[in-house]
DNA sequence: ATGACTGAGCATCTCAGA
């Protein structure tokens, strides 16, 4: 089973892209994030015509996330559970496939919006750990992907890439990002590439891609049975060198 | 030493991204 994510940065200007990105590398799934559209304006048709179905929780302007399958798939949530008001924002979907649980989520950022903004951040993140622990509870085989926006150790950004006080790697946004993982949960690229320069980001300015300064804060979560089948977790790094690209680039994982 | 890009929207600027 081979399932992605991808933060596209506008799905409506990198349509082209999505699809012949799924019929080169046919993933069973995959997880969009930072549609920046509504349901109405996401051209399922195009990703209809490669063989996926989608499911859309859109927002105008900003954030959006997607699930694309070519599996049989159910809905099971369209917003994270258990934060304190609810979400607006469309940062959250969950969906049962191949009798896994798969989760795309696109986490707050965090630099925007002042204390509130960051405190927003944490919140998610928290409410995010106890769904995590909740299927670990039930004993349910799982995996978290998406734009975490955090960057787990000073080994997953390029030296300068980041001041200190940056929101994706701020102690306590690592800190929470701990609890999460600790749990009992398997980092899928780091398992496989413990010592490697990884990255999934590169900034459209300053040069960032020519130069090779990056971040790696796409990640994939897999619960201890799905762990144990993991056979490979690769960012696609060739779909940063293409004309107009995301400033993202999918990660895939395959599991036995 | 400095500047620097992309996308969306009641738009010719602002917000957000990271």
């Amino acid at each position: 089973m081979k399932i992605a994510t991808w933060n596209v940065n506008s799905v409506r200007q990198r349509e082209t892209h999505v699809r012949a990105w799924l019929e080169r590398v046919q993933p069973d799934v995959l997880f969009l994030q930072e549609i920046k559209c509504e349901a109405p304006q996401f051209p399922a048709m195009t990703f209809e015509a490669a063989g996926y179905r989608a499911e859309v929780v859109g927002q105008k302007s900003y954030n959006g996330v997607a699930a694309l399958c070519r599996i049989p798939f159910t809905t099971t949530h369209r917003a994270l559970p258990g934060l304190p008001e609810g979400d607006a924002q469309a940062r959250y979907v969950e969906i049962e496939a191949g009798g896994l649980t798969l989760i795309g989520i696109y986490l707050p950022n965090g630099n925007s919006g002042g204390d509130a903004g960051y405190a927003y951040k944490l919140a998610w993140m928290a409410a995010l750990r106890a769904r995590a622990a909740e299927l670990l509870e039930a004993d349910k085989p799982f995996a978290i992907l998406g734009d975490f926006n955090v960057c787990p150790t000073d080994a997953d950004y390029s030296p300068a890439a980041l001041g200190p006080q940056d929101a994706l790697c701020r102690p306590a946004t690592r800190a929470e990002y701990r609890s999460l993982v600790w749990l009992g949960l398997t980092d899928a690229i780091r398992a496989l590439h413990p010592d490697e320069r990884i990255w999934t980001f590169w900034d459209y300015q300053a040069g960032a891609w020519p130069r090779d300064s990056g971040l790696r804060i796409d990640h994939a979560l897999l619960s201890p049975s799905l762990a144990e089948a993991l056979i490979s977790a690769t960012p696609d790094r060739d779909e940063r060198g293409r004309e107009q690209p995301s400033d993202h680039v999918p990660v895939v994982i395959e599991l036995a």
